[in-house]
DNA sequence: TTCTTTATACTCAAATTGAGCATAACTGGT
DNA sequence: ACCAGTTATGCTCAATTTGAGTATAAAGAA
């Protein structure tokens, strides 16, 4: 059996979120500067120096990046060809991973103001403003995808159903799950910048683009990042790894909500939590404008292996915040 | 930033599954001769003749296997070093995939056994005869394997946690869904016969082997597979890609209990089925020994992109079939 | 006919979920 | 000190879902 032609390089990209400055952020790397816009922290894996891809992972990201990953996991290997620039001597696949890492600590209102050494941290929805409902259901999507997607349809109607499950049309519900799913659809139909990079045309500018754009398939990585993440919360106790070591239960909430890109019922969350039996109270308390807070922790904080039940949260009917 | 020292070779693995003769069956390939038993349907990544990963995962199926592949889906990939024989001039990465493919139709009682173009198909639980708790727990749990993990655990007491999540000790729940945490925590105690041979050492059966071995890490896929199958179902309408067009709702929950490894409560399963809105009535019925049942088929069936709900059966309290 | 077997139909209580209302404990302004 | 605004926490209640049975229907076998 003869061996691959085109010479096969690996290229770990991964998606580091955290929960800081009130807003969901990833980690970017690379000088905003000629072709494209910027990248996720990536690197060759290179077994002679690396055992396993996690640790090669670990190694690029304590070279590029400054912070402690609380949580690794894998997440797809992508070959595509045409995703990569092509004319180069190696094919490149691309191996994504999802990292969560710890707010350094409490967060205070006062000091909210983002320090030096933060480099590049990007609001996540500003890649994909279409998946955040905090505030309601987000207009971009009647103002402007829904009605490319459909002028699409038109040269491609057997993809209709497929728009239809991903973007909840017709009375199917929409599912905040299917983060990859829609990105995809976007960048079939060229909505979205990397399409158009990708078939070499022209970038002209005929309407604004649909969120930022990222280097090669790293917005594909993000979206299955975010997908992940919003699916794994529901059955493992993921989101704790976005939190510091103590923490109210309305940060837990936030925290939660900016991941599902939903708003929950404080009420019916606090009961969740607590029936879980994940918190257990440090005495303190803190204080912001309303009443104070208890902060809890943890309960089984000295393993890092928690392979527990996770939060079973639902988007259930709750009202946005705002009109 | 220069580039990898070792070539890299990608060789895509896959686990097929299929309902056949009243068992769950894995697709092997590889006469059962000299070193090592056999292995997953598997060949290389070659990026000039494939376009994706999935692309060249069909060749090679369809080159060694002739099944029509009804779900396709990747698992994970592997680089670890030392899980591949050392000394060859390619480090490989080994991507898994799981596959599921129709039964070819109504297997009637009378024509169980299997024709000759069968080839190899092998009951899954031979390889993991922990996780099938259809008959009641297990006894090579009790018998073997719990035994031999104490044993383990006094020389690496930091894994007790893991154990007892995974095996669900001490009050902790058996999750059907960690199959292959459960296999690595073998690997690890070297109760698995691949642990022996990555580690050199001779085979010198002090007992019987925990399951059949498979070539490399393809036992390790094939836990991936079967946890990942597990995980699925209770959320995408995966199931309905093992069975043939038309089936009884018993046949379904059969093919459920054989997935998840427990019985189900009959009456309940038929409610959540109905309830879920998957299946529309063919006017037929099939009989057999009892009253005739009921021969159903999937409603969307000419989609076959169908990100629905799943079935979110549960292990429930059902007793075991038999003693 | 009378068993035996399997399918299907209902019932019922316990648990969970979705939504509110009510109260407590702060801050800030007057 | 008092009041308005804000956030946390406690509790209730109805609708739904779940777990587990009991009852009945429709075959084949004895």
């Amino acid at each position: 059996m003869s061996v691959t032609q085109t010479e096969i390089l690996i290229e770990l990209s991964t998606a580091i979120l955290r929960h800081h400055n009130d807003r969901l952020e990833c980690r970017l790397v690379g000088e905003a500067e000629a072709s494209l816009s910027k990248r996720l922290p990536f690197g060759p894996f290179m077994p002679d120096q690396h055992r396993t891809m996690e640790i090669g992972l670990r190694h690029w990201v304590r070279e590029q990046v400054g912070v402690d990953l609380a949580h690794v996991e894998q997440l797809y290997t992508f070959a595509d060809q045409g995703r990569h620039a092509s004319g180069e001597a190696a094919h490149i696949v691309s191996v994504g991973y999802l990292a969560l890492t710890r707010t350094p600590e409490q967060t205070l209102e006062s000091e909210k103001q983002t320090p030096a050494e933060d480099g590049d941290w990007e609001d996540l929805y500003a890649f994909f403003p279409w998946e955040d409902w905090r505030q309601g259901r987000p207009e971009i999507l009647d103002a402007r995808i829904l009605p490319a997607l459909d002028k699409w349809l038109e040269k491609e109607p057997h993809a209709g159903d497929r728009v239809r499950l991903a973007f909840g049309r017709d009375g199917a519900q929409w599912d905040e799950e299917f983060v990859l799913e829609r990105y995809e659809l976007l960048y079939e139909a060229a909505l979205v910048e990397e399409a158009l990079i990708d078939q070499g045309k022209q970038r002209k500018h005929p309407k604004p683009a649909l969120g930022l754009a990222l280097h090669l398939d790293h917005r594909r990585i993000l979206a299955t990042a975010l997908g992940r993440l919003r699916s794994k919360l529901k059955y493992r106790p993921v989101i704790f790894d976005l939190m510091p070591s103590g923490f109210t239960l309305r940060a837990l909430q936030s925290t939660t909500e900016m991941v599902m890109g939903v708003n929950l019922h404080q009420q019916n969350f606090r009961r969740l939590v607590e029936k879980s039996g994940f918190l257990i109270s440090t005495g303190r308390t803190q204080r912001a404008r309303g009443r104070p807070a208890e902060v809890f922790r943890l309960r089984h904080n000295e393993r890092t292996e928690r392979p527990l039940s996770g939060l079973r949260v639902t988007a259930g009917r709750a009202k946005p915040n705002s009109p």
